[in-house]
DNA sequence: GCGATGCGAGAAAAGGGTTTCCCAACAGCT
DNA sequence: AGCTGTTGGGAAACCCTTTTCTCGCATCGC
């Protein structure tokens, strides 16, 4: 049974590398970093050294001195994660590549376990944070006066002095009734989640503009409601009543729309010959799962991680961006339920 | 708006304090430590100096000193999240408790950026190694003779020496079986994925084995194939040729049990009055979503990866667990599908 | 042959905190 | 008064690495 004693063999240090080469610290240091000059025998004396050893330079000690750490805090209070793993994911992609690393932290939407990790953050001395959510409702700024740079991505910070970076979702909301209108639908609703919160407005509010500049009207009510399936059962069911002519939905989920798709389906209505199906979220085992598969719009989670990612470098690179939502554009993924129908 | 240089006012150091409270650095130490012997208000004077500059201490140089960083690596493959996310999020619950920080890594499956990814936690000094998958078939071990633990979560390592924890197929399998059976079912398909994966062939050997011990056997074939809806749909009417008497089927995934569910409702059998339906994952928004909601088997996830995080925790206090795999019990999830007719 | 130059390498400090060791002062005892 | 014991607090070493400063020595030019 191995101690950890036994285990953690040492890693070698600089002392180490040092006494193997016969060469003070100073001189070992300039070798593996290549600083100063030193003869090339010297230099290949401690290097070979240093292989030998395995030595790997303590990152403690370099930060301890640079005052740095390379090291971000990634706070998110999605325990379900299906929003933000990507966005994450995105994040950590882009900071990995710049060697930095990512300590995860989840609040679970609870303040005081956030304010906590925040705290823990701030003593690890991160260099930046980055806050992640579930929704992109504007949620309380975590301090406006850390002492680090701070980006929201797929949340919004209440305070307009934060940055923050968000989909596009009116521009989503666009995109697909450009789509519905260019294959040839005219009388378009639109079934979404509920009216309070903003994401569902703006992607309504980019079908009525989208409309509009084509001199249409959306087919019956906006149906605000739930993000479920159940409503988009329900949904559909007064959207036929309202509106017996509707030849394309567009939902403000994926998840509504299957529950619009299997109402249409029951009331024998062909997806997408008599009515076409536009989805939001690409969330792809719903998507693929409908019948037929399901036209959606992406909205680029792992960009909006990444962006942020950039933005949080620049900032600690003492460039910081003004303070204010940025969005990033949405892509329409075509699939069956859009076919045109020939 | 601060300035780069305003905002990283240099936090105070333990010097800054002692200064404070006119001690020497040492007896600020001691302090702030609760170590030594210190007048009270000689102490008290130290913590409120403390407290008046936000004094945090510097955990690269305690942990220099202690040759100890407090921290550990999770590496990640899933880059869906949907199996592993629950596991990562629940280990980052029992290490945060411990004062243990979470270096988040996504390998995206690439052995590769892996490796990389290993290799930049060992030069942080992690003090052990969380692996997690998406699925738990075998994998190549990340290494037989790190300096530090390793313990691999819903996912398994080839090497019989790690310590792998994943979730109780078979008595998941069994579970669901034991529960149709208690409803009354004698009639019990099974609709699962492809026989390649072990869990695939666990649940079914649950389900096998529960079923023998009552005496009975699965109606129609045990049917393999892929873990999607499509295939859920496919399989039901194969199984209602095969075994038109059917009168409960457990599935694989929540997936598949939604296609089957379907087919049911189209050919008119009635769930759960006529054929009750079992899933497994409690992938809520899929098990919810479907029409009636659907009982299925939860893996418990989050205990897993916190488990994971015991173990590698006890392994780091040097209280290594022998190597082998560990499972963690599955729990019943009973909803509208199995509901009894009555 | 002598000063100037440059090369190569070591010594030392810095960075922030903990811990051990040591010392001064004071109280208590005979 | 002198000795012992206790208490409170300071000095310094240590962790590991980087960087600056210094210095010895050899070479070069004059």
């Amino acid at each position: 049974m191995a101690t950890p004693s036994e285990r953690a063999a040492k890693p070698a240090t600089i002392r180490d590398v040092a006494a193997a080469a016969a060469v003070s610290i100073g001189t070992a240091s300039k070798a593996l970093n290549g600083r100063g000059r030193l003869r090339d025998e010297t230099r290949d004396r401690v290097l070979a050294a240093a292989e030998r050893l395995g030595f790997r330079p303590n990152p403690l000690a370099q930060g301890l001195l640079a005052g740095r750490t390379y090291t971000v805090g990634l706070v998110t209070g999605d325990s379900y994660g299906r929003f933000s793993i990507p966005v994450m994911l995105g994040a950590e992609d882009a900071l990995g590549s710049g060697q930095i690393s990512v300590f995860l932290c989840d609040t679970r939407d609870d303040p005081i376990r956030e304010r906590h990790y925040v705290d823990r953050l701030l003593a690890r001395r991160v260099e930046g944070v980055i806050v992640t959510g579930r929704r992109t409702e504007p949620r309380p700024s975590i301090g406006r006066d850390l002492p680090v740079p701070v980006v929201y991505a797929m949340t919004r910070s209440a305070d307009e002095s934060d940055i923050s970076i968000i989909p596009d979702d009116e521009g989503g909301g666009a995109l697909a009734t450009r789509h519905l209108l260019a294959t040839g639908r005219t009388r378009i609703g639109h079934v979404t989640g509920p009216e309070r919160f903003q994401a569902a407005r703006d992607r309504a509010r980019g079908l009525s503009t989208a409309l509009a500049q084509a001199g249409l009207e959306p087919a019956g009510e906006l149906l605000f409601g739930q993000w479920s399936e159940e409503w988009g059962r329900q949904a559909a069911d007064i959207l036929l009543h309202a509106a017996p002519d509707v030849d394309a939905v567009f939902c403000g989920s994926d998840q509504i729309a299957r529950g619009v798709a299997e109402t249409l389906r029951e009331a024998g209505r062909r997806v997408p010959d008599d009515v076409a199906l536009v989805g939001f979220d690409n969330w792809e085992p719903m998507a693929l799962g409908c019948r037929p598969p399901l036209t959606t719009v992406d909205m680029n989670l792992g960009e909006i991680g990444r962006l942020a990612a950039r933005h949080l470098l620049d900032a600690i690179a003492g460039r910081p961006a003004p303070g204010g939502v940025l969005t990033v554009p949405a892509t329409l993924v075509p699939r069956a339920s859009t076919r045109r129908s020939t």
